[in-house]
DNA sequence: TTTTTCTTTTAGAAATTATTGAAACTTTGA
DNA sequence: TCAAAGTTTCAATAATTTCTAAAAGAAAAA
């Protein structure tokens, strides 16, 4: 219960729904898929919430849907692994926050600005040192793709030392 | 104007207040320091509204206090680095997100749990997995501060390939 | 077909978070 | 010491986001 409510405190820094990660933390520490009824009674959430926020794990790539043989009802199972799951936390934020930048630098960049020389100048530079930094950040991106393999990781360390 | 409503609205989907992020894109845009009231006026705040958020904003890193020479308001001046932006955003994004896990997996560790054998197997793996996970981000943060470096950002993108 | 079980949708309630506005406080210089 | 200029605080309000509860919708079983 501690983790759940420490994992959706975090969440919520994160302008993640509370729930959305509380439900995340249960299935997590959960070896198998749980049905919706057991997610609601666990961390006492109302159906339509957990409902919501498990379609939008599922967005996320962070769990499944599972049919057990023989029964009707859903089971919703978490990813494991804590590499891909950050991969898939990595993926969802890029697209929430860096793609809406993206847009704009590239429409700013095919804009005449006026006023005084020098703020246009500075104005520029700020442009184009984001774009920079945005590309860098897709390359890093790819870094964390290749961390999830430990070996490789090991590798990386000694290269930074 | 617009890149100061785009900054604002990724600032939010960060779970930072919109008008912390706006008065921040404002400052990026200007080379010179501007004071309380020209930030005022410009993105239409209230005075104390923009006092919070600009001591907020010396919190994180992100902007400074500056005196001139014969005024006597204060005048506020963003760091102009891309690099060392997204440094100070990691930083304080590292503390108030990673340190609670840190903090609860600690207490996990010490903690005898009882029930099925097997779910407190799974339980205590995926505690093991986050800490190697967290160790592993810190040392990726320690990247982050050389990849400043434009040098080494050259260096490193050859080791990626 | 009808009933049962389970899932999805939604309007509004509740909770949370951000913002204002005005007063209190502080500093500086006359 | 006083007035003026500037800064900070905070209770009240507004805005936004999240959650609930209830009803509608779907799919399977009887």
């Amino acid at each position: 219960m501690e983790f759940i409510q420490t994992w959706g405190a975090v969440g919520t820094a994160w302008g993640i729904p509370r729930s959305m990660a509380q439900i995340h933390a249960l299935l997590l520490a959960n070896k198998e898929g749980l049905d919706t009824e057991t997610v609601m009674k666990e961390i006492k959430l109302s159906r339509g919430n957990v409902n919501i926020n498990l379609r939008e794990l599922i967005n996320w790539g962070l769990i499944s849907k599972q049919n057990k043989l023989g029964e009707r009802k859903e089971f919703f199972k978490a990813e494991h692994d804590v590499w891909s799951v950050a991969k898939k936390i990595i993926q969802e934020r890029k697209k929430r926050e860096f793609v809406p930048i993206q847009n704009l630098l590239i429409e700013l960049k095919n804009t005449k600005f006026e006023g005084p020389k020098e703020d246009v100048a500075h104005f520029k530079v700020l442009i184009k040192d984001l774009d920079t930094f945005l590309g860098q950040m897709d390359q890093l991106s790819d870094l964390l793709v290749k961390m999830s393999d430990n070996r490789f990781f090991g590798q990386f360390i000694k290269f930074l030392k």
